[in-house]
DNA sequence: CCAAAAGTGTTTTAAATACACCCATGC
DNA sequence: GCATGGGTGTATTTAAAACACTTTTGG
């Protein structure tokens, strides 16, 4: 039910569908007022990365922010992005969440670049390849990218929906 | 705001001042009733595992449950408790959040034995102890606690409010 | 001296890290 | 044949797990 009123923002915001929702946190006193009473529940949408937004007539005056170059923001709304931020890198770790911001199909060097980008620290190939294929969640398609350089095969997400890595 | 809420609930309910309560998640519909548009904001407070409620007047038909021994419960709050012991178990293994349920002063057994209970299982008590101590989140104090055996060495944390452990 | 709980090390196994070269393609 | 990005293996370090005996006290 608040997921409904969070996804529909979205929907509404960006014309995307499908997205991936969670709900982070509850303030209880997100404005300026102490008298407001006003409660507000936060949510964390992923969208693909190579999502841009489209000028939407609703919209005209919004604003749209690569997670990297956030400007300050009002009230709370800083707190937010960090705490979502934060379980976002987590979630990397033990769960195959990259999904919702990959196209179905992706390359190695993709996936990599993601991971780079969200946990802002260098990654090393080798490693990297390796620990992803011990969780599993990943599957090695048949057809191959080309392009200018030796071609790079292409992989999908076992599941399009969040899962966690059992660890023994 | 809605933190002092839940705390004051707990408060008159068992008593306790300074306990560790932490918000959990916001369920948008718990009820049966479709239409309610109730939002429930879910808390776990932490109580020293010693607790025993005494008889109060203002709740004179209220139960207490070990956490071990819940009966069901209605609507959506069997999930809620399912909730909150995961997040305990979690924090267990990264923070010291032990210590909300402890006296200042208590034994390494006690310690271990309160671990084995939220853990729900057999825990080694040569590597329990390295692990915790690698933590550094207790400190041992000079004296001892007396007995019909061998005098068991006492301990406090360090911090009595939550820190996590950084891993490098 | 016996019962009961406290305390202590070492070996094995698995996971994380560090690190550099060859490969396949298009031009 | 060369520039470019794709792909691979090993050695080292660190952490987790398995495992049993000795110590101290009170009675």
């Amino acid at each position: 039910m608040l997921d409904d009123a969070a996804r529909r923002e979205i929907e509404s915001a960006t014309g995307l569908h499908d997205f991936y929702l969670e709900q982070l946190f509850t303030f209880g006193d997100p404005s300026r007022d102490p008298r407001s009473h006003v409660v507000s529940v936060a949510y964390m949408a992923l969208v693909p990365h190579a999502y841009e937004p489209a000028p939407h007539p609703d919209f005209p005056r919004g604003h749209w922010f690569e997670f990297t170059s956030l400007p300050p923001l009002a009230y709370d709304h800083g707190e937010m992005a960090a705490y979502a931020l934060r379980r976002l890198k987590a979630k990397l770790e033990y769960t195959n969440i990259a999904y919702a911001m990959l196209p179905r199909e992706f390359t190695f060097a993709e996936l990599e670049e993601l991971y780079a980008l969200i946990l802002d620290r260098p990654i090393d190939r080798r490693n990297f390849r390796r620990r992803i294929m011990s969780m599993g969640i990943l599957q090695e398609l048949a057809r191959k990218r080309g392009g200018p350089h030796r071609p790079a095969a292409l992989y999908s997400f076992v599941h399009q929906s969040l899962h966690s890595i059992e660890m023994l």
